[in-house]
DNA sequence: TGTAGGTCCTCCAGTAACTGGAGGATCAAG
DNA sequence: CTTGATCCTCCAGTTACTGGAGGACCTACA
């Protein structure tokens, strides 16, 4: 019998909140642990690589639907890994889209704040400056 | 008498989805409007104007609260506009952050996609790579 | 043995900022 | 008079969790 982890141990040895982890369960990320007794649940050490894959792929911005899917491929060693670069490369191309995007509205953002010099609101350029904004909404 | 808007015409005149303005209206962005006698709402062009800094707002990405502090200073033209320009250059440093955060995560990503070389999942440097991923999160 | 504090359970509500749809009333044009 | 567009209200769903209530249980210590 291998040792066996509480959910605060596994919340803890992946820095998730407990919730986070009943969470995942809710949704079929995390398969459904093993209980006690009383009707805690325990975990194994694969949970722990589990849940650390998912906490790593949301760090990098993966979606709950990206995960679930790469999680699938994992499961699945034999299958090529096509997938999942494809996946990735997707998602690399969307982070550059946001950052392309942001840096537009820190640049605008940037005219705005430094042409206002104070005063009234009546005459405040920051205020103007977002009242005629022309920027592509979303 | 002015010419008063329909709901819709609001909307086409400042890109909004219908029940986008509803809503707006509902969290107090956007004041009652009045009504016809069948219960339609009706708006003047000093909706339009103040819908469309919420909607330019949006689009420079103010949140809700952010437009809500703007829109209330800018109800008061003889306020200082010292109030305007600390929200905008707060959200200027937002920005920047988010941009760095995402430049990183770019970065990682683009090792990860080139690392992979094809073949099965099983040695997938995609996978392999996500998982030991050291991303702060958040 | 008692008790105090920590951990766990389930269930539910809330967050941001909308979006979409059901079911029904009204309006404008031909 | 009918047809289709527009409007109304109300409600559920989206994403990815977070926090809390109310109650059970577990462990350590005196």
């Amino acid at each position: 019998m291998t040792k066996r982890l509480a959910i605060g141990d596994l919340a803890r040895q992946t820095g998730t909140k407990v919730n986070t982890i009943r969470f995942y369960e809710e949704i079929g990320l995390l398969p459904l642990p093993n209980r006690t007794a009383s009707g805690r649940r325990t975990y194994a050490t694969a949970d722990v690589r589990r849940l650390a894959f998912i906490r790593h792929g949301r760090g990098l911005g993966f979606s709950i639907d990206e995960i679930r899917s790469l999680l699938a491929l994992a499961d699945e060693p034999e299958r090529d890994c096509a997938e999942a670069t494809v996946i990735a490369e997707k998602h690399l191309l969307d982070i550059e889209a946001r950052i392309a995007r942001l840096e537009t509205l820190r640049d605008v953002l940037a005219k705005i704040v430094v042409s206002c010099e104070g005063g009234c609101v009546g005459d405040c350029q920051v205020i103007e400056a977002i009242a005629g904004a022309e920027m592509p909404i979303e």
